[in-house]
DNA sequence: AACACGGTTGACCATCTAGTCAAGATTGTT
DNA sequence: AACAATCTTGACTAGATGGTCAACCGTGTT
């Protein structure tokens, strides 16, 4: 059925090439268009391949989306379930920060491919948002809550403390179309000043 | 040419009543799945009209979705044009946080239809963005970084305080799916317990 | 060189979608 | 009632879009 997900065949050189090519054609463009607003067309264009070409190596405009989600998913993770019980409660959650901001600075398209999901509803991520998402915030909302509780942090809502790292980490990829118009042509990157904007914020809000 | 915007006749009682109806049903569905992702039969079925009959109120897909980018524009930037340079400094940015976020709680279709629009590179919003909104938000910076050097406020980067306020407001509508997925069934409303937080973070923040 | 397999594509199709139009229904006014 | 203006719609068109297919090209192996 499905092309790429054999697991049997191994991959051909071309093989591996036109797949890594046409992933990254569709993540530029779905990152900018959305899902419905994407087009096989302009895939293929910005691959640089023709469009049979390109549903030769996927089964079509969702498997190609889906295979983008998954590949993202898996990685978006990490940083959260890096956070260790054990460290230092500060240490530990200005480590998660920054690590959260550098991958909006350095995957920006992952992160609008991933809130263009969200925004609108999350129609292809509900699953995983539901099952791997949900344990992981639990367990790590409960590791921040005993800190705040030995009184190594100020005493926040954790749950609301993990939205506030998102939402401040990603609107810098997400919104960056808005950042820059409203900083003018001056500003060449949007990031510019983010990171100690963020250390001074959450320094001043996680000391006690 | 344009049907809704001619100044000069009247409209009657069906028209006032259609076109609300029209820019309502259209707000739903473009708010949940983009411009492009939208399409007229759909708007005219959550509308109870004819696609025809939604045509005959508006030249066009494009029309309706201008129209409705306008008039949340007009609305938008109210609470930040509100701060006045001559009140007591946190007393005004609080008012200005809190009125935000409800905004994001009592207008989450607004706010999502203008996250869609900013995600995707703001294609239909870059005249309004670099000209009112830009110099609205150089003139609040200014006041903003005035008040942090007559000590008033912690000393922090007037643009990034900005842009940490919309952030946090804003992405309880926006990234609204994530949060009711993450926090389970169990929860309601994804905004419970957001205007505590926000106040205790920006009284933290603020305090110098 | 010859073969088999992997890779590529022009031409095509079915469906969807924005928008049109002419004809008919409804409403308000006299 | 009769008339004009407004309102509504079924049927249609042109173009876009996802996907197919048979034929053709390239590459590596023997």
């Amino acid at each position: 059925m499905s092309k790429t997900t054999s697991p049997s065949k191994p991959q051909t050189r071309i093989q591996k090439r036109n797949i890594m090519i046409i992933l990254d054609a569709a993540l530029d463009v779905f990152s900018t268009y959305g899902f419905r607003g994407t087009t096989l067309d302009q895939i293929a264009r910005q691959a640089g391949l023709s469009k049979p070409n390109v549903l030769y190596y996927f089964d079509g405009k969702e498997a190609i989306h889906l295979a983008l989600l998954s590949q993202l998913l898996e990685t978006w993770l990490d940083p959260l379930r890096a956070i260790d019980p054990q460290g230092d409660p500060k240490t530990e959650l200005m480590r998660y920060i920054r690590h959260k901001l550098q991958m909006s600075r350095d995957f920006p398209r992952e992160s609008r491919l991933f809130a263009n999901e969200i925004v609108q509803g999350a129609p292809r991520m509900e699953a995983f948002l539901k099952r791997d998402l949900r344990d992981l915030v639990d367990e790590k909302a409960s590791v921040i809550q005993a800190w705040m509780e030995e009184g190594k942090l100020t005493r926040l809502d954790p749950f609301h403390l993990i939205f506030s790292i998102w939402a401040l980490t990603q609107h810098y990829a997400d919104f960056e179309a808005q950042i820059r118009l409203v900083r003018g042509p001056n500003i060449v990157q949007p990031h510019d000043g983010s990171e100690d904007f963020l250390d001074q914020v959450f320094q001043k809000l996680l000391t006690p």
